[in-house]
Parts: C-alpha cells; structure tokens; sequence
RNA sequence: GUGUCCGUAGCUCAGCUGGAUAGAGCAACGGCCUUCUAAGCCGUGGGUCGGGGGUUCGAAUCCCUUCGGGCACACCA
C-alpha cells in the first residue's frame, strides 16, 4: 500500500485539477496545528502568484471539489489560504486493515533493492571494548536491521584492527613475563599448543601494561614494533601466538557484542587484505595514480571544486610500510571482488571525514570501484559525559564497555527490585533486557551525527522518551492481549470497525505513519527517526488506553475491534524495537 | 590560518526541501488508582529559536555577516 501522505496528495492533487489547477499543487503534510486539523495542504498560497488570485479563493474553490470525498470527512479554506483537513474513519479504517494484514505492515519494496555492506564497530583484536566502541556498534546494528527490514541485502563487517602494533605489544609483554614459551624459541620445528597461553583478562592486562611501557620507554617499543614486524611478516611462533590472540579475543569480542544483541555477518579484519596490498600498490603505481612526494607513495585526489585544501591520500609511508589507508583501499578491493555491493556504508567516528573522503575519492580515481558503488561515509559524534566533555570513569579513566554494561544492568535490577514483586532469575533476565534498551534507545534517540551527553539516570528512567517506557508500553499491551486470551478470545480474524472517537483515531493515524518513517529512516540512515516514530506511538497508545476500556467493553464486535487494533500496535512497536536493536520481555 | 559542524525553555534534545499560536522529556507546581501494569494519564508556569542584516505575502528553517563553542587539517588510526 502507498505511503499515506502519497495517497492523500493524490486525492488532492486531483481536487486541484478539477478545480483547475496544477495537481502539483495538491501535497498534503501532517498538521502542524493539530488543534484545527489532521493534515493540511498548502498549495493554494504557493500557487496564487502563478494563477494570480488570492489564496483563499484557490482553497474555496478546491474545497469545493472536497465535497463529498471518501477520503477526507472535512476540508475547509482557512485564510490566509490554508487547506485544513480531516480523514475519514472509513477511509482510515482501510489503511489500517491493510496495514494488518499485508507483510510488513504494508510497506512498500524499494524502487531499488541494493547489496549492502556495512562496515561499524570498530574493534581493534587485543584491546578491550571501551564506551567509545558503544556507538558503532549500537548504530551499526540498527542501520543494518533497518536497511534488511526495506528489504536490501545487507552484510555487516566487523572490520577488526587485527594488523598491528597493538599485537606486537601483547606478544612483548608476554614474552617477559614467560620467555621459556616455545614461541619464542626460533629452534622450535614442531607442532604449537591449541590452548592459547592466556586468558582474556590475562590478555587485557598485557596489553595494558605494555602500552603504558611503550609510551616511556622507547626501546619497548622498538621491541614491540619488532615484534609486528615478525608476525606480519610470517614468522611461525610470532604468527602462532598472533593467531592465539586472535581466537581469545574474537570470542570476548563476540560476547560482549551480543550482551548489546550486535551481531557481525563477517568477521573480517585488516589481516585479510594482507596479500592484496602489493598486487594494489603496484597496480597503482603502473597506471600511474601513485607517485613518490616527500619520500612517501601517494595519490592526488584535490578536485576543481575543492573549497578547502585536500591532502594527497598516502598509499605507503615513506620506510614502505602500509598504513591505514592502505589497508583500507585494499579492503575496498577485496569488498568489490568477494561481493561487488552497490553501497558500502562506513559507521565510523566524525572526526575521520577528512580521511575517509580521501580513502573514497582514491577508490574512485583509481578505479576500486565502479562508479555505480556508493562509499557513503557516516559519522557519529562523541557520547559525552554529564560535563560535556568526553565520557570517562569518575577517575577519570577510559570506561570498559563491559562495565558500562554491567552497571547499567545493576541499577535497572534495582529499580526493578524496588517496584516490582518478581522472582529472582526473572528480574536479572529483565534487568538485562531493560538495561539494553535504556543504553541503546538513549544513543539511537540522538542524531548519530551529533555529540550526545550519556546521562545513565536519564537513560535508565520509566519516565519520558527512554528505552524502558517505550518496553513498559509494549509490555502493557502485552499483558492485556494475555487477558483477553485467558478470557477465551483469540487473536486471530478479529475485525476491526471505524475508529471511535479522538484517541482512538489518533493511534491509528499514528500506526499509519508506520510506511512512511520507515523508508525514510533508511533513506538516511537515520535510527532515531525510528526512536521518535515510537515515542509518539507509545503516547497516543498510552492516551488511548487511558480513556478506553478494552476488556470491559460490552459489544463484542467493538470489543474485537479494540484488541485488534492493541494487537497491531504491539506489533508495530516490537518490530520497530527490533530495529533498534533491542526487545521487551513479558512482564517488567 | 583554512575547512567543517553546532548555538532553540533552567537541563537534555526534536523541528530545518519556508507556512497559522516554535514542540517533547527532565526538573518545578497541581490533579487522577474499589476497574485491563499509576514504571501511567491530565493540567500549570517557563523561549527576543546566539546577535545583526537580507530574500519572501510569510524565516528557527534559505542567503550574507558577526560573536561563541566543538572537531579536522600527509607518514597515527
């Protein structure tokens, strides 16, 4: 079925033309005076200079043609030329059967159904997931949950920083404190053990305690950076140990991302475009892209209409060495091998634009990509904390992820303990599922793009535009169907009949919206328009329910209608809950 | 310095392809539970949309300018 607003600017459009005028003319918006009307038309003003009358004639003369119309009940010209509308509830009611029962709620496919790779996370192998990581992950996620739902294909890559110094530190640190290890013996011709000689907490501590080393002590660090060099370059016990910390800390990694429900189609990181690069640098080299400037291999990418200087993108440092960027062109190489997508989306922190613009325009110019394949850089600002600054611990530390989960968890158990009688096990699972929401919804409901303060008691709250109302409304919902079932209803062919009355119109003119905002959301990427759709949909549920009364209501029929109508609204909210990543239990 | 993003209620934020009286939430204050989860609902107070200019019948929204802040500007990622 068509987006709603499409439907009734057509219905318009036409009352424009039978009035005389452009049908162009005829697009309807949402009220932005909900006192007077539900939807509106602007199009008499803007076109009273072509037709040289004065608006409100215009929108007489189109009310005019209004009369009688099966879709609006009512439409008035209101000086100075305003068009105010109200829909029918039959009309309504047909939008809202349709929504019912065709898939997804009515949504219409793509005019293009496109193959998605979304590259987010950010997760580097060895270190662990601190509060900075929670966005990536958190708006990744969603954008892909979001962008399958419209019906693209849509792969997620986690992208680890698997390549690098970080690696080399660990394997330093390690062998000072067990220089016997057969890893380090270059004798050694035989099989390595399985087990890895370490945990993951041992391997956070080592890399910890090594970086801090590297950053005094510039002979530990030429150690380490040793050490990189004889991973990367293939030596057996560094390569071994290499791959040890690869396995401890993906399985960490993987944990921690799915106690957030965030969870990678690929697992692929730096490491897996190794034996690309030569065969790259050398391409680019011999077509003539790449040439040496101040001892370093580099590739033009300034443009004409370029209002700010754009450094060169650098393809190999001036020793040789690869460096991000270059892994990166070959990621994209690879990407358009293994999957050729129309479209890779990089979830990454703002402050990289700069970087990633010349990353795509060398893609482009080098010809990685085919012109067809969208590189679509998107940004998300800093979570700060409560002084705007930056998030950190109360000492003033880089906060664990896995912390930030835990005491989140804590204090939801405790909310929850406090106003809820509720067993035990069932108010940890509850905790856990509330607290997913709080943190989540309290990100996704900001724009990616922009800077947000992460105030825990705010996210964690029943009250207001949280995470924990939208899940007490599903839940609500929830515990009223359970009734009517135990009552002996079912939930299945209940009719719906005309809305009754304001709140009950207003819901469905809320759940209709559901076809619009979706797509749109897409579109652009953009999660917290899902957030503000259920927000206003949790309201008008919650108005309505507070006025209504479903179970007690003596007329079957408009009994079923109501529950009916409860039972999409439930739908509607757990799918878009879904999409953002999270769910609502039972019962809380 | 150049570029870029931002400045809306005490606080946190929507709204920005121009439309009618600028919206939410929190905080403050006042109501509503013998009836489906009151973790809810209803109401009150609170804003020269940073300042100035311009375009327009109409500007928080578009353009210019100015002030204040964030961020980025080749061998880090």
């Amino acid at each position: 079925m068509k987006k709603i607003l499409e439907q009734l600017s057509e219905e318009m459009g036409k009352a424009f033309e039978a009035a005389g005028y452009d049908g162009a003319l005829g697009k309807v918006t949402m009220s932005n005076r909900p006192d007077l009307c539900e939807y509106q038309c602007n199009g008499a003003m803007a076109g009273a200079k072509r037709y040289k009358k004065a608006p409100i004639a215009i929108a007489g003369d189109v009310a005019g043609q209004l009369r009688g119309s099966a879709v609006f009940c009512q439409a008035e010209a209101v000086a100075p030329g305003f068009l105010n509308l109200k829909l029918s509830e039959e009309y309504l009611l047909q939008m809202v059967k349709a929504m019912a029962s065709e898939p997804k709620f009515g949504m219409e496919p793509p005019e293009r159904h496109k193959k998605i790779i979304i590259d987010y996370g950010g997760a580097n192998v060895a270190k662990p997931l601190h509060v900075g990581h929670i966005r990536p992950a958190v708006i990744g996620e969603s954008i892909k949950r979001i962008c399958r739902y419209v019906g693209h294909e849509v792969i997620g890559d986690a992208h680890l920083g698997d390549w690098g110094l970080q690696m080399g530190l660990v394997i330093t640190g390690l062998q000072d404190i067990q220089p016997d290890l057969v890893y380090f013996d270059e004798s050694y011709q035989g099989e390595y053990p399985k087990e890895a000689p370490f945990t993951i907490s041992q391997l956070a501590e080592l890399y910890t305690a090594a970086s801090a080393k590297s950053k005094e002590d510039p002979a530990y660090k030429a150690r380490a950076m040793e050490a990189t060099f004889k991973f990367q370059n293939g030596v057996r016990g560094y390569r071994a140990l290499w791959q040890h910390i690869m396995d401890v800390s993906v399985e960490d990694l993987k944990k921690n991302y799915a106690s957030l429900n965030v969870e990678f189609d690929l697992w692929k990181g730096e490491s897996d475009v190794r034996d690309l690069i030569p065969e790259m640098v050398d391409y680019m080299k011999t077509n003539g892209y790449a040439y040496i400037s101040e001892g370093a291999l580099v590739v033009d990418v300034k443009e004409e209409t370029d209002t700010k200087e754009i450094p060169p993108c650098m393809i190999l440092k001036s020793d040789g060495a690869a460096l991000y960027n270059t892994t990166d062109l070959a990621t994209i190489l690879e990407r358009m091998r293994l999957y050729h997508p129309d479209e890779i989306i990089y979830v990454v922190d703002k402050r990289q634009e700069l970087y990633f613009e010349q990353v795509f325009r060398c893609a482009r110019k080098t010809k990685l990509v085919e012109p067809e394949t969208e590189l679509r850089f998107l940004g998300f600002g800093t979570m700060n904390g409560a002084d705007g600054k930056p998030f950190k611990t109360r000492d003033g530390g880089v906060m664990r992820l896995e912390a930030l989960i835990r005491e989140t968890r804590e204090e939801m158990y405790k909310k929850i303990r406090e106003g809820r009688e509720m067993p035990e096990e069932e108010a940890r699972s509850v905790a856990d599922q509330v607290a997913v929401s709080a943190l989540k919804y309290g990100d996704l409901s900001n724009q990616a793009s922009k800077d947000y303060v992460f105030d825990i008691d705010r996210f964690t709250s029943f009250e207001g535009d949280t995470g924990p109302y939208i899940l007490y409304t599903i839940v609500r919902i929830k515990s009223i169907l359970g009734r009517f079932e135990e009552q002996g209803g079912s939930l299945e062919d209940l009719a719906f009949l005309p809305a009754c009355g304001e709140a009950e119109k207003a819901l469905e003119m809320a759940l209709v919206q559901f076809n619009t905002m979706i797509p749109t959301a897409a579109e652009e990427a953009a999660p917290h328009k899902v957030c503000a759709y259920i927000y206003d949909l949790a309201n008008a549920f919650n108005h309505f329910y507070h006025e209504t009364r479903i179970l007690g209501e003596e007329d079957e029929g408009r009994r079923n209608s109501l529950v009916a109508l409860l039972k999409l609204t439930k739908d509607v909210l757990e799918t878009c809950v879904g999409l953002l990543g999270f769910e609502a239990p039972d019962r809380m």
